[in-house]
Order: structure tokens, then C-alpha cells, then sequence
DNA sequence: AATGAATGAGCGTTCATTCAT
DNA sequence: TATGAATGAACGCTCATTCAT
């Protein structure tokens, strides 16, 4: 996936691989200090072997974000693709995102990954910038299709994903899931111009104060 | 405050409250999982004296959400006071919860705290239920004054608050804040039925890439 | 003994000094950097327990040495109570001091402890200092008496007494007896003056290889 | 070098003896229990390479011990030569032995190394053994010299520069040589027979408390 | 009732040692 | 044969929790 995967013996880079994969969904479930020794656990690795691949929490945070951010990029590449108008694009793009919880690391981009981001900056401040540019093109383009409302930019995106991916903590994945959803579609509506109108509802079963009740008698 | 305050001692009622008090403020700065040491301490009394008044953390966590539910319908009151019009409100309401960050614990009275809603429930899902009604009735009667977009339900509202409130772990308070501001607006433009018009942008200065990589270098 | 133990609940300052005695073992035969798991097991305390009341190893090493210094002077106040001559005090000192191997935790009074050193210094500086020079007295009363050969200073003695004493790593505590006792009346016979007449031989029974070779293989 | 070197492939013998460089340096610098994995790197092979040469930590010891024996063996031979007299050549030895720092290893040849000297012994106690006569035959005719004290025996020689040569934990090089050489000069001059009148003040420039205290204050 | 004190258990990290290539 | 890789186990340190005063 990422560079430094190249030279690897294959059991090690399937190891590598493993605990990358942990290491995005533990971040996304605990945090980013989350223990190591559970993303260890769960990539079936002995942690001597996740520090021999990953020296300190920094540099594993550092490859799941590089990861990300790759996968970022090829899910845009795929919406544009797959769509002819530039909202449309968008729109897919950001619900994959979400979907795929990828941008719960990327908060993490924001900190502990700052320094990172100064100065020059290294392949991760390049690759997010490379990033940025295209979200900027189709961010500008949807505007012009008066389909994006005016005055939003790919950092309100951007962290709106990340807000809206980062699951509560302690309820189950499922109940998460919905929140997640529902919450996406009313940030999908807020930004949408097309569908700014005060009667127009939004396209979702909502929420009940009883679903959620009736959802903690099931759990139980 | 709450109904087991009563027969207490006046300095056991101090410190129970001293208790609460610093636990908001630690939930609030280092997560919910934050040593109750650093709690104690911050009250001023021993962790022993912490463990006597709430046997554990559930317990504390339960109490900080009642008092919060207390604050929340004491905001809404306000709010109603202070606004002929429900929007009016509403919007002070959602801006003032975000602002005073109550719901950062909230979050946790959907997760952590779901036993307390299950079945007949506890003080807290009555209060929490109590709450609702009025949220409700704040709700549609900005959405017959046209102002709340349809299909909007104080589920909605109360976990969008949550989201937007729940700080980015590891960056700075500031930009904490900053990310917080403009989230929020872009929340509340969503779903304000009135502003929902393509052209008309976001009442707010945007956040810029530059604005991110500039405040990184400050803190360094 | 040290003024910290004053305030402590009784089994807290039994335990306190359980730590030290099982330090000052420890790190005699294992060095400064003995794991604290041996000495809190050997103390027969939880680890946590000797990290409640010395936070860090460099604390515990202070308190030994504080402790150290305290019983190095007690030992010269009765050695000139007990002798008339200097000379004799003195070698009833270094002898002691040796039995005791109180000066293992010493040579760490120049390592690991510079910092106690420098600048004004804290109690442990005041008390060396104090303690040399109650040394240099005995040490020149000595010289005066033609006993103690010309151009020895008590930082010879106290660096030979701290090397002397050290163990020789991994072999019995008998064997090191035996050498460092051997090594001690050369060490003895070398600054006294009196005795310095070729032809006069050491007061001891010298150590032979088979000595040495009968002794491997006892302890087999 | 020693016998099982005889037939390996030249490569291998090669890395053999950058092995055996690597950890007198190492065991020189960090003591006899630094991390096999230091030594390999510095010998500039794989730890499992050094793991197929010597199998444990032991057998490296006793490998690195053997070396110094013979480094010992012509030590003790260039002394004789150089010197026309048992005394000029015995005290160049000693002080050739610990500046060499050989002995930081040997006095493992007590410890640790024990087992090789029980019952025939292997190859080291035949070589320690061959040494010691050597080592009787200088000492005995410094006595008839009248140079050496009487009473003192090889052992003593060897104990002694074992324990002078014994680096003092944590303090750096200098300060270190600077100690070893101080008490190398009072225990030369302790054994000396001619020497040996109270008012003959050693030949050295004394250590002082100012002089230690200064130390740190650079070392800062 | 409140505190001082002790403990068990978890996670971070390093290293000796063994296994697979 | 030499190396890359993985593991188990030890130790450092912190914290929730309980016990003694």
C-alpha cells in the first residue's frame, strides 16, 4: 500500500498489512491512544511485532493516515469517475467516506500528526495537500452547478467527516451506525442549495426517542 | 441539587458537589475515562472520599449527566424567556450547549448510560424524557413559524450537539474551539429553512488549510 | 531515620524501611540499576507501594544514600569514642564501613547523584560535606601521629572503601567476603605507615588458587 | 585465535573475531549484561549470526575471556622484556592490565565463569593456570629484589586490578580513569616495598571534593 | 466521615531467544 | 550460512479499587 511495504518478506508485509488494518479500526472504536496491545490482539500479532514494524505510536498513526489518505484519493478518483456532475461526485465521495470510517485517523491528522505538517512537511503533508486541491476543484465545480451551497470549503468537508465518522463511545457499532447515517444525511441537506427549502423535508426515516430506547432493551 | 443530596452532612454536601464540580471539568478537558484521582483532586478531597460518595465511575458519570439535564432545561428556559420566536431560542439554545460543552458527558448518556434508559428507567431517563417534551415542542413550533427545516427532530438536534461538541482529542483547546464554531454554523445553516438558498452563504469566516498549517507553527 | 520517616503511619514507615534495607541489598549486589520489582518483592511490598513513596528510582537512591551518610557518621563518632589513636579510629572505621558495604550505595553518590551535587545542593551535599570533614580531621590527626602514610585524603579512602566493597558480580556472597576482606588489609597495609618495611608481610592469610578452585567446587 | 577457530570458512572467521572485538568493547563500556543485540550490531552482523557463534551470553564471555588471557600472556611477556628487573616489569604489567581495561571482563573469570574452572577444567583454566606461573615467577623474584612487600601473592595482583579496573557505574569515562588511576598509584604504592616510609608521599596529584564537585559542574 | 496506605492489573517498552527464509 | 522476522517474558510505570486507621 504505501511505500515502505515494498521490501518486505511476504509473512511480514501480511503482518504489516494486519496491523494497519487493526490499527484503523481500533483508532476509530477507542482513539487514537487507544492500547497498542489491543490492535496487537487484533491483528493476531505479538506486540514485540507491531514495535518492530512500528517503533512508536507516532510513526503507526503516521502509516494508517499515509494509508488513508491514498484510499482517500483512489474513493475520489472512483466518484468522479462514476459520476457525470460534480454534486453527485461529491455526494458519493463524502458517504464512502464516512462509510469506511476513514477519516476517524484523520483527526488524528489534525494532531498528534502536526508536526508532520510543518514546515516542508513530509510525504504526508504533500500527499494531503495533492488531496486538497483536487476536494478544492470539485468543491468549486458543484458551486457552479448551484448545487453546493456558497461559502463551504473542503476543510468544512473535511472535518465534517471526521466529526460525523468518530463513533460515540461504549454504544454498540449498530446503534452508531444509524446515528452516523442520520447525521450524515442532515449534513448531506445542509449543504445541498438544491434542496434548501424550508418544506422540502429531508430524505430519511428519522430518529425516534423510542428507537433508541427500543434499541438498549435489544442490546441488553 | 439532585434528590440524594439531602440528608447529607453540610461539608459531605460540599464535597459532593466540589465532586461533581471538578468531574465536569476533567470529563470535559481529558475524555470521560480520565483518572478519578485527578477528579479527586481537583475537588480537593482524597479518592477515597470520591469512591465513598459514588462507588464508581458509572455512578459519577450518571450524576454529572443528571446535573447537566438540570442545566440543559435551565438554558431552554432562558432561551424561551429571552426569544419571542422558536427559532430565536432554539438557536441560542444549540449555540449556548455547544458553548458550555455540557454535552461532552451527555454523549455518554447515550452510550456508558444506556442501562439507565432501559425498562422503566431511573431519575435520569425520566428527567431525559421530560426534556424531550419540551425540545419538542420548542421544535414544531419553529418549524410552523417556517424557520426549522421539516423532518428535523430533537434526536437530531441533541445528537448533532454531542458530535459538535465532542473536542478532537490531542489538538489544542483553541482550535478545538475554533473547528467547534464553524461546525456549528454549518449545522445550524443547514437546518434553518430560511437561509436555504444557494446563494445565500454561511454567516461565518471559512476556514482555510493556510489557517491550520499557521496555527500548527504557532503552537509549536 | 531519615526526617521524611517522622510523619508516616506506623506499618507505613515499617514498610518504608523495609524498602531501604531490601534496597541497600539489592543494589549492593546488583547495582544501581537493579530492577525495583526485586526490591519491592525482597521488601515484600507491591511494586506500586515502593513507587507510592519513592516516585522514581533516583529518589530511592537519595533516601539510601541520605541513610548511608547517616550511618557512616555514626560509625566514626564510635570509632573515635573507641580508639585514643587516630590511626585506630580510622581503620576501625574503613573496616566497617567495608562490613557494612555501606559504601556501595556511595559510588552512586557520584554517579546517578551528580545533580545532588551541583550548585547549592540539597541535605545530601550538606551531609557530605560535613561528613568529609570530620574525615580530613581524623585523616590529618593520623598523618600527625606518623600512622597514615603522607598525601592520603579521605577521597582516597572513601573511593577505595567504595571499590573495595563492591562485589564481584554473580559469585557467592561468601567468596566476595573472603576477596574483599583480602583486598581490604592490602588496601590497609598499603597506607600504613608504620607497617611499611618491606620485610614485614601482612597480617592475614593469603588467598591461593586452589583456594579459589576448592571453593568452585563446594558451591557446586 | 583460539582453537575453534581453526576450521571455518574465512568469512566466518571473520565475523568470529569482529564478534569477539565488539563485545570486549561493549562489555567494556556497558558491563557484561548489554544487550547481545548492541554487540551484533557493532560487529556488524545479524543477531542471529552471533546466536550461531556462541550460542548463549556464556560462551561469549568465556571466548572474550581466553582473548584476554592472551592478551595477558603477551603483556606479561613485552614487560620482561622491556624491564631488567622483576619489579619494573610487574608494575608496567599492572598498569598495563588496567589501562587495557582487561580485567573489566576477567573479573567475569571469577564470576560467571566459575563452572570452567571446577574439576579439569576446559582450555580456560589451563590457560589461567599457565598464566599464574608466569605471574609466580615475577612476583617472587620482585621479592627477592626487595621490591615487592612480602605476603603478596599473584592473586592479589589479580583481585586487585580486577576491582581497580571495574568502571564505577554512571559516571563518564573520564572521571572514571581519572579514579582507576588514582587508586592504581596508592595500591602500586601500597605494595611497594621500597616505598613503604611514612613520610614518602605517593607520587601523584591528590583528588580533591572541589575537584569531583568541579567535574560535574562541566559535566552538566 | 474522611483519609492514608496498599494492592492488582494493565499497558509501554526492551531484549534474549527461536523460527522461517 | 546468514539474515529477517516473530515471540515470550521481564521490567517500568500508572491507575482503579479496596483496606486500615
Amino acid at each position: 500500500m504505501t511505500e515502505s511495504t515494498t521490501r518486505l518478506r511476504a509473512d511480514a508485509r501480511r503482518n504489516r498489512e494486519q496491523i494497519i488494518t487493526a490499527a484503523r479500526e481500533v483508532f476509530l472504536e477507542r482513539g487514537i491512544h487507544a492500547p497498542l496491545e489491543e490492535i496487537a490482539r487484533r491483528a493476531g500479532v505479538n506486540i514485540a511485532t507491531l514495535y518492530r514494524r512500528f517503533p512508536d505510536r507516532h510513526t503507526l498513526v503516521q502509516q494508517v493516515a499515509l494509508d488513508n489518505l491514498t484510499l482517500v484519493g483512489e474513493e475520489l478518483t472512483r466518484a468522479t469517475v462514476e459520476h457525470p456532475d460534480a454534486w453527485g461526485a461529491l455526494a458519493q465521495l463524502l458517504r464512502r467516506l464516512v462509510e469506511l470510517r476513514i477519516s476517524v485517523i484523520m483527526p488524528e491528522l489534525v494532531p498528534g500528526l502536526e508536526k508532520d505538517m510543518r514546515g516542508e512537511g513530509g510525504p504526508l503533508k504533500e500527499r494531503r495537500n495533492q488531496l486538497f486541491e483536487q476536494m478544492e476543484q470539485l468543491t468549486r465545480a458543484a458551486q457552479q452547478e448551484g448545487q453546493l451551497r456558497q461559502g463551504i470549503n473542503p476543510i468544512d468537508l473535511w472535518l465534517g467527516v471526521i466529526k460525523l465518522s468518530r463513533p460515540l463511545p461504549a454504544i454498540g457499532a449498530e446503534l452508531n451506525e444509524l446515528i452516523i447515517d442520520q447525521q450524515l444525511e442532515l449534513f448531506l441537506g445542509g449543504i445541498h442549495a438544491v434542496a434548501l427549502d424550508a418544506s422540502e423535508p429531508l430524505r430519511r426515516q428519522p430518529l425516534t426517542l423510542d428507537a433508541l430506547d427500543r434499541y438498549f432493551r435489544m442490546v441488553e
